[in-house]
DNA sequence: CGGAATCCGCGCCGATACTG
DNA sequence: CAGTATCGGCGCGGATTCCG
């Protein structure tokens, strides 16, 4: 038998599951990268995310928010403005991201070539 | 502004997303496990899976073969028989999983803090 | 500007039955 | 044993409208 992963640990998988929700999804890297980019305000993520709506928008920003990936922080101007920002938090987040962005690129290869 | 994730290439982002495809879902990852844990046989990876239907699995297995992440090789016994293995290639899926799992504990530790 | 509320279609996925 | 076929619910998410 060959070499495999190393899922053995049920708690393992648990942490696995866990981080597929936090990360998985068709929007939550998209808005991570387009804030990471430096958009802050939630007309800018929206207008630099093609096809998004502001109902998916809100709720996933809400969800990012709630796991402590993103801040938000409200300015009482008038018209109100919020800020949303990377916490130091997400950075935990780049390994999983870089780990993630070298199988796909291997994976496009893989399958590029048959 | 804090650090955060380099995911300023489109490149990159589109491979996150082929990862995410690939390894995402609710069954894919439990069948890996199961598999390289050691059931290679349909029945047995349904049974390894609480909740898990043959709809699924054989939709699932078939993806994961597909991607080359399994490989699936028929015996014409009698009844037939047929073997479910990791491939050299699922190797490359351990970084991405190890990172995931680190992510994930982490994210636990942070999430019980509150 | 920054959302919330509502309506609704489509596809994921579960249950069940059947086949080679 | 190793699946396929068919049906159906229900929830994800898109489109649109409205609000402070």
């Amino acid at each position: 038998m060959k070499r495999c992963p190393p899922l053995g640990d049920p708690a393992a998988l648990r942490a696995l599951q866990d981080a597929l929700y936090v990360v998985g999804g068709k929007w939550k890297l998209p808005i991570v990268q387009s804030i990471c980019n430096g958009n802050h305000r939630f007309r800018d993520i929206e207008r630099s995310i093609p096809g998004i709506t502001t109902r998916m928008l809100s709720k996933e920003l809400k969800e990012l928010e709630m796991n402590g990936i993103i801040s938000r922080t409200v300015h009482a101007d008038i018209p109100v403005t919020v800020l949303y920002e990377p916490t130091d938090y997400s950075k935990v987040y780049g390994p999983i991201i870089m780990a993630m962005i070298e199988f796909g690129l291997v994976h496009q290869q893989k399958m590029k070539a048959r």
